[in-house]
RNA sequence: GCCGGGGUGGCGGAAGAGGUAGACGCUGUGGACUUAAAAUCCACUGGGAAGUAAUUCCCAUGAGGGUUCGAGUCCCUCCCCCGGCACCA
């Protein structure tokens, strides 16, 4: 028997597809596949944890492209951004040097899995003619006052000295270097995603089964929609200041004993003009903006919070609610004022105990007495209490109710809130897409002219990180011309986030070279939205939401015809492995437990890779890279060379067509379960099993050594349809196999869609249960009768047994399936 | 705390829409081949009991209840693990 040499085997046939361009997409396709994944940062050396994406998104190409679809699978780098910058510093070298040698290492390591990508249409998010359509972008959203300035609080990390966005913080940490964030009060840019809030939570139910049900619920949640009433508390000082407060639970008003103020809130000032209090409270609010993000919003620190000395007015009863300063309270989040509700908010309560406040029960349960003294608020729905002419009302209605008086008076109205809060695009930072403004002195913000773009990033800055943008240390950059009054003026030292590079980027694959115009309209139509994307979780509230946002901007801009750019979406789990501490964890360079793609393929290849990927489990869980599993995967290819190479003349003649009429008994069992296999192979693929697509390939491959008639027409029949079956998963092998066919690629051959009249059963297993028990079975052709089976299950010894002397309660018949027979 | 997703052999995991639980693989044990080992091939491999045997029975899908002729799958209560958000008023 030949030995199969898995390296050169593969290194021919990357050769071969490379060469004849196998994968190449046209743009005006008849039948479209968009299948996409995920592009990458540039990293380097790609250890195994890369590429589970490319390995399933590979699949679904060569399948689809077997089905006789135009497929477009490209790929590109997401290659801007603060890794290439820190390890820049760290080599001293350009981060752009830096960014090419990786992405040159990178691209080999996908080709040496065998991953077929229409390479003609790479972008590198970082070079020019990819960056200008970014600036483009920005201006577009400029001029469509989505894209505002801003003085704000941001999230500054100390030790990577930029801002962050909210997507890139964890828990009170930035989410690369672990540090503590805190705040900073910068001009910076914004994008209004909040504009669109209403629209990305409504259309969440397009992608309702077609997206995973998590990543839909995760948007869902960080979009975070909630309706309530805006209330006006009159300041009692001066009528004109009112203090307005979001509440969900407006049936609570008559519990409300005072207001809190977030520290950042400017009416403030106001309140404190001429209180005897003020310095005691600019100190609080001094200090409350220094601590950082973590610290304050801790739960389990205590309240904290100072009295202005001044007063508001209840709407209803005329009270003087006393005014606080506290830094529970958010201040993005609806107004940045809350009504303190003692009784039924438990953040007001334990402020209200800590400030020594008056706390009043307004609301009891349905089924229950509720005394004075509570240990915590009751934050349930329940009957309205001491609420004046609501008292007695059910307080899920009292809400409407309240609502409703309040609107006749003035004041208060519905009002909706969302948790979601624009997106910060500005970034002090060299590796990133300038942003294209200009600050004039006469003219203020002038956003660059469409025909001077690219801004092109400078070559030569200190990019040490100081806090500062470093395009600011180039002066030629920094010092242009107002393109308004053609005065001296300053450009915007700062860059976008890398996210925006990746908010629009399936959309240039489509035209990737087109330098008049951001993409071909008619292109687009033809070949978007994306049909299938596939990409990990972690993006589920980052980019995904901004590529939402970035679509449904273009789509009001009339520049594409749809609303959604992802059909569906798949995420995939993450590659564990042991490390040398004996631990599992997630596969990286760092963990010291990767398995390179450049080692790996060297000594076993990536067919046996690609095996051990996808039938490790289902590609949504996270699974564990194992050396058995490898072995495993090695076992079952090499059996299948050896089944093709043992029958390989029959295989040969075979013709992928059959007279079934012709066989007999034996081979007739196996044309079906060629059929039905196939059909298995197929499913399991259009609906992500991988790991069952492989078990039923093993499945079909034992059959066939275990087949009798090995040199039968029906045996190389199935055969044929074995190696095309496999081809998806382990393309070499299965081109390296059909090649003694000289029929050319397999790429070329037609995936099977069989009917269901061809693998019809005519005999079925019928289990006799007895009381829920499988006491026996029968095989019998299909579509007996009741009786004929009842007959034939009474006569078998085992049941007989039971039934013997016993009274039969019911038969139940479920035709070809089972009989159940109850006894008592 | 809230929202999602899960708990099935020694392990990874299978079980359209309630209908033979444990497919496929890994590991392990025994055997064949070999001077020997590796590789390969064959058999067995959830636990327990009876039988020389073929076979048969009991238990078993996190725990406890329920619906049903029949539940891993549906309903209720509870426990545990993973992921996300977290003072969102």
């Amino acid at each position: 028997m030949r030995e199969y040499n898995f390296y050169e085997v593969e290194k021919k046939w990357q050769k071969i597809w490379e060469e004849e361009k196998i994968l190449r997409a046209g743009d005006f396709p008849e039948k479209k596949f968009y299948v996409l994944v995920m592009f990458p940062y540039p990293s380097g050396d790609l250890h195994m944890g890369h590429c589970r994406n490319y390995v399933i998104g590979d699949v679904i190409a060569r399948k689809k492209k077997m089905e006789g679809y135009d497929v477009l699978h490209p790929f590109g780098w997401d290659s801007f951004g603060l890794p290439a910058e820190n390890a820049a510093i760290r080599r001293k070298i350009h981060p752009r040097e830096w960014t090419f040698k990786n992405i040159e290492e990178s691209r080999e390591d996908i080709k040496k899995m065998g991953i077929l990508y229409d390479w003609d249409r790479e972008i590198f998010t970082c070079k020019p003619d990819y960056y200008k359509w970014t600036q483009w972008l920005f201006l577009l959203l400029f001029k469509r006052k989505l894209a505002y300035r801003k003085k704000a609080f941001v999230n500054f990390c100390p030790s990577c000295k930029t801002v962050l966005a909210n997507e890139q913080i964890a828990h009170g940490r930035c989410e690369r270097c672990g540090k503590e964030v805190t705040k900073k009060e910068l001009e910076q840019w914004f994008f209004k995603i909040t504009d669109y809030a209403e629209r990305l939570l409504k259309d969440l139910e397009k992608l309702e089964g077609k997206w995973p049900e998590r990543v839909i619920e995760m948007q869902r949640n960080w979009i975070g929609k909630s309706e309530g009433v805006e209330i006006d508390f009159i300041f009692e000082e001066n009528k004109d200041i009112k203090l307005k407060v979001f509440t969900t639970r407006a049936d609570t008003i008559y519990g409300v004993t005072f207001l809190t103020i977030s520290p950042e809130n400017e009416i403030i000032k106001e309140i404190i003009k001429n209180s005897e209090y003020k310095n005691e409270v600019l100190r609080y609010i001094e200090r409350s903006l220094k601590i950082s993000e973590i610290e304050r919003a801790s739960i389990l620190r205590e309240k904290t919070g100072v009295f202005t000395g001044k007063y508001a007015i209840h709407p209803f009863t005329g009270e003087k609610l006393p005014i606080f300063v506290g830094d529970y309270v958010l201040a993005h989040y609806g107004t940045g004022i809350v009504m303190g509700v003692p009784g039924h908010d438990q953040r007001d309560f334990e402020f209200a105990r800590k400030m020594n406040l008056k706390i009043k029960i307004v609301i009891k349960p349905f089924d229950s007495e509720i005394g004075e003294e509570i240990e915590r608020a009751y934050e349930e729905y329940g009957i309205m209490i001491n609420s004046g002419e609501f008292t007695g009302l059910d307080s899920k209605n009292g809400i409407e109710k309240v609502c409703e008086k309040l609107e006749k008076m003035g004041l208060g109205r519905k009002s909706i809130s969302f948790r979601l809060r624009d997106w910060l695009i500005s970034r002090q930072r060299y590796w990133g897409a300038p942003i294209p403004i200009i600050h004039c002195e006469n003219c203020g913000i002038v956003p660059v002219n469409e025909k001077d773009l690219p801004v092109l990033l400078p070559e030569k800055v200190d990019y040490i990180p100081k806090g500062r943008s470093p395009l600011e240390t180039n002066e030629e950059f920094m010092n242009t011309t107002c393109p308004k009054c053609k005065n001296k003026a300053k450009r915007d030292p700062d860059t976008m986030d890398t996210f925006v590079d990746s908010s629009w980027y399936y959309l240039r694959y489509i035209d990737p070279k087109n330098d008049k115009e951001i993409f071909d309209k008619e292109k687009i139509k033809r070949w978007l939205p994306v049909d299938e994307y596939i990409g990990g979780a972690e993006h589920a509230t980052g980019h995904l939401l901004y590529s939402r946002f970035i679509t449904k901007v273009l789509y009001d801009e009339g520049l594409i015809p749809f609303d959604e750019p992802f059909e569906r979406l798949f995420t995939q789990g993450m590659v564990l492995r042991r490390t040398p501490d004996g631990n599992v964890e997630m596969m990286s360079k760092r963990a010291g437990n990767a398995v390179t793609i450049r080692e790996f393929t060297k000594d076993w290849g990536a067919d046996i890779a690609r095996i051990n990927i996808l039938f490790a489990g289902p590609p949504e869980r996270d699974f564990e890279w194992t050396d058995e599993g490898v072995q495993g995967a090695k076992r079952f290819l090499l059996r299948v060379w050896k089944l093709f190479n043992e029958n390989e003349e029959v295989f040969k003649k075979a013709i992928l067509e059959i007279n079934k009429e012709k066989l007999s008994e034996k081979e007739k069992e196996l044309y079906k379960l060629t059929h039905i296999y196939f059909k298995r192979v197929s499913e399991d693929i259009e609906n992500y099993k991988f790991n069952t697509a492989i078990a039923a390939l093993m499945e079909w491959m034992n059959h066939l050594y275990s087949f009798p008639l090995k040199l039968s027409e029906i045996f190389g029949y199935s055969l044929n349809f074995f190696c095309i079956a496999l081809s998806p998963f382990a393309p070499h092998m299965a081109e390296e196999i059909w090649s003694k066919k000289e029929r050319g690629s397999i790429l070329k051959e037609k995936w099977q869609k069989w009917d269901e009249k061809v693998i019809e059963e005519e005999e079925v297993t019928i289990v006799v249960q007895i009381n829920g028990k499988v006491r026996g079975k029968i095989k019998v052709k299909k579509g007996k009768n009741e009786e004929e089976i009842k007959e034939m299950a009474f006569s078998l010894p085992n049941v007989k047994r039971y039934i013997e002397n016993k009274e039969i309660v019911k038969v139940h018949y479920v035709p070809d399936k089972i009989l159940s027979i109850v006894i008592k």
